[in-house]
DNA sequence: CGCGGCGAATTAAACAGTTTAGTCAACGCG
DNA sequence: CGCGTTGACTAAACTGTTTAATTCGCCGCG
């Protein structure tokens, strides 16, 4: 039972006894019969029909069979037909992984976020873009590969080994182009997206990277929303932005909000001290801890700018159950014009953004640099698109 | 002196580097410049660095090279080194789809949607399993594709092109195993998964389906909702549920609670006609919608039930908006019990289901399925969770 | 009659890795 | 001295496709 072989094989990732384990050659299957403890289920493990089987059993060349796939001007009408009988017949599934090692082509693209997918799936406008993306794919007849650097970078590769390096890591996803969301210059992904040889596209990152980035007018619609504020008379303000929660990740469309919104502030001569930053979680229902930080703070704003429209429906519940009045007590604004902002009570003022045509936008682009239609010359980048200001009764 | 290890132990001169190298990677963006515009972009296609590079660079067997990623104790520690060393140097990746042609692993498992996936991203209990089932992978070190198996509906039951085979399309996917939620016995999918060669594990789906599955108590937990609000004396209902717009796409365990609430009420001798059924979007903000089309029934019901409590909190806001009173004017109860639920105003009677460990048990299961640590056989199916009422102001 | 071109199918070389079955020298042991 | 083992490494065979190059009749044309 100890054969040196399976000694040799301890290494093997899974670790697994030998039984079962290799169905390679087809002629030893069958004599591992007697090898008595955790048979399988052995059916799973039939022997693939590949394109040669088909050949072999039309009486044609295997090239032949993968014309009658992809190139069938090239075949007679008869002999494609054939071809394709005998394959319907054996049960044949062309091979998505060798076709791929052949053309170069995996029909699929990376969706990277710099967070834990945990983190991200919680933002309504990120799973908004994943929709649209998703439709986008559809429509391609691609997939996305979902991937998260965060849980992966401090990982170690194989024992004894150093953290993955990003590049490495992104060069082990089988995708055809990246799409990244939400990353900044201090990323260590960075230094990948520069080194890649595969398309990548970014959505309200960082806009000083080598890459195509779509983002939003982040400062213009914070400023706005200072500029509001600060005619409605307001004086005391406090910033509701990410909590420092996810160590090393920075947002950077966040930071560009928070710069616009301090900027507009000081512009109109009031200290730096007239803006207190807080840390709010952006999940709803942590609306009402996001709101005691606020309500607590010892020069107590009047007025609550937050990155995000969550973060903003959070504190409006957290207000309501303290029994406050918005905006009264405390003027609300958010960012991002999600439609729950219109549904809230009150209405939420909040800075209206396009949350279908730059994702799309995006991808299509993705797609163009995929199918060198285009070049990354050809595009203008950083892309802006506009941001406004929709007031609402929270304000 | 002359063996053949010392003479091959030239490279421990490790002055003879060869940088300067890179022969892939870098300064590609610059050399595209000369390219006269109009030009495809080949410099893309620049020739990548294989294993074979690296073993030649190094002075050693493609299979020591294999071997220094994979079997690292195969190998000394010097020539392990050397061969690192060098691949590092020439901006060595191993190929991801290579290394899955030979070993038949992907490293990815295929997350599957029955609807389109801008349908799906709205639900917060799919985007939290997302989540879940994200960081199970992250722990893996394996990917997520996400597919929706849209487009293997026919043609009748959607928009768009050609109905792709659904056995083809399964197989289409480059995953070591699958994932699917919300899959019904009609879908034409099923036959694909009771072919299927690789481990498939179901989530929320029909419960009669030759797979491993992982549902909930949708019957029992809509039961003892109807039980609750005929004990507060309602005798007139209304179910909320899918609006038809998927045509075509059943999730089974809307069904489930439909025919459990409806069978509690049956039972306490109440006619069939005393619970009606009406649509109602999956998205907040389509609340107001909702709220109208069952408070313009004829027969107003005293209680709505919903399939899920997205379209609860949007009922709640609907309601709140046209100025009446919840529970006084209308009862309203959810299903899930999500975080949110807690929340709102007024707080929201709710089924609570645990939503961590049942997609966690779903995914470990389909881990184990892959690495072939336990068989199908092993796994008691369908695996029912249990849910229970949560009684809050809502009713 | 020779020749070019075409349609239909084939051969062989990629694609970029992993794994099997060795080789070869060194070592241990009775 | 012969035999079995082990450690370090390699040659060759695989994984299942695509595709460039080629063959081989056959037809029309000059």
């Amino acid at each position: 039972m100890s054969c040196s072989a399976c000694r040799r094989r301890r290494w093997r990732r899974r670790d697994s006894n030998c039984n079962g384990q290799w169905p390679v050659v087809s002629g030893s299957k069958l004599d591992r019969r007697d090898l008595s403890q955790g048979e399988r289920v052995l059916s799973r493990k039939r022997k693939r029909v590949t394109l040669r089987d088909v050949a072999r059993q039309a009486g044609v060349s295997p090239t032949a069979v993968s014309f009658a796939y992809n190139a069938p001007h090239q075949l007679s009408q008869a002999t494609r037909e054939h071809i394709l009988d005998t394959a319907e017949q054996l049960g044949y599934q062309p091979h998505p992984v060798a076709r791929t090692l052949a053309t170069g082509r995996t029909n699929a693209i990376g969706l990277l976020v710099p967070t834990s997918l945990n983190w991200m799936l919680h933002d309504p406008l990120f799973t908004h873009f994943l929709g649209e993306i998703g439709a986008a794919c559809d429509r391609e007849e691609n997939r996305i590969i979902l991937a998260s650097m965060y849980e992966t970078l401090p990982r170690d590769l194989r024992p004894g080994g150093e953290p993955v390096a990003p590049f490495t890591w992104l060069s082990s996803i089988a995708a055809d182009g990246f799409l990244m969301v939400g990353i900044d210059r201090s990323h260590p992904l960075t230094e990948a997206v520069q080194r890649s040889q595969r398309p990548i596209v970014l959505l309200d990152s960082a806009s000083d990277l080598q890459a195509p980035t779509f983002n939003i007018d982040d400062h213009g619609g914070a400023y706005a929303v200072a500029q509001h504020l600060l005619a409605k008379g307001h004086r005391e303000f406090a910033i509701a932005t990410m909590a420092p929660r996810l160590d090393g990740v920075v947002i950077p469309s966040f930071g560009r909000r928070v710069k616009g919104f301090s900027q507009a502030v000081e512009e109109a001569g009031l200290p730096p001290s007239a803006v207190q930053i807080v840390h709010a979680r952006g999940v709803r229902s942590a609306g009402h801890q996001s709101f005691q930080n606020i309500w607590t703070l010892r020069r107590r704003p009047t007025a609550v700018f937050c990155v995000s429209d969550v973060r903003a429906l959070g504190i409006l519940s957290g207000a309501r159950r303290e029994g406050l009045s918005v905006p009264d007590d405390l003027a609300v604004v958010g960012f991002g014009d999600l439609p729950d902002a219109r549904e809230s009570s009150p209405p939420l003022t909040s800075v209206h953004r396009d949350m279908d045509s730059q994702p799309q936008l995006a991808i299509r682009t993705l797609f163009q640099l995929i199918n060198e239609q285009i070049s990354e010359a050809d595009i203008a980048s950083p892309h802006i698109s506009d941001t406004r200001l929709v007031v609402r009764e929270s304000s």
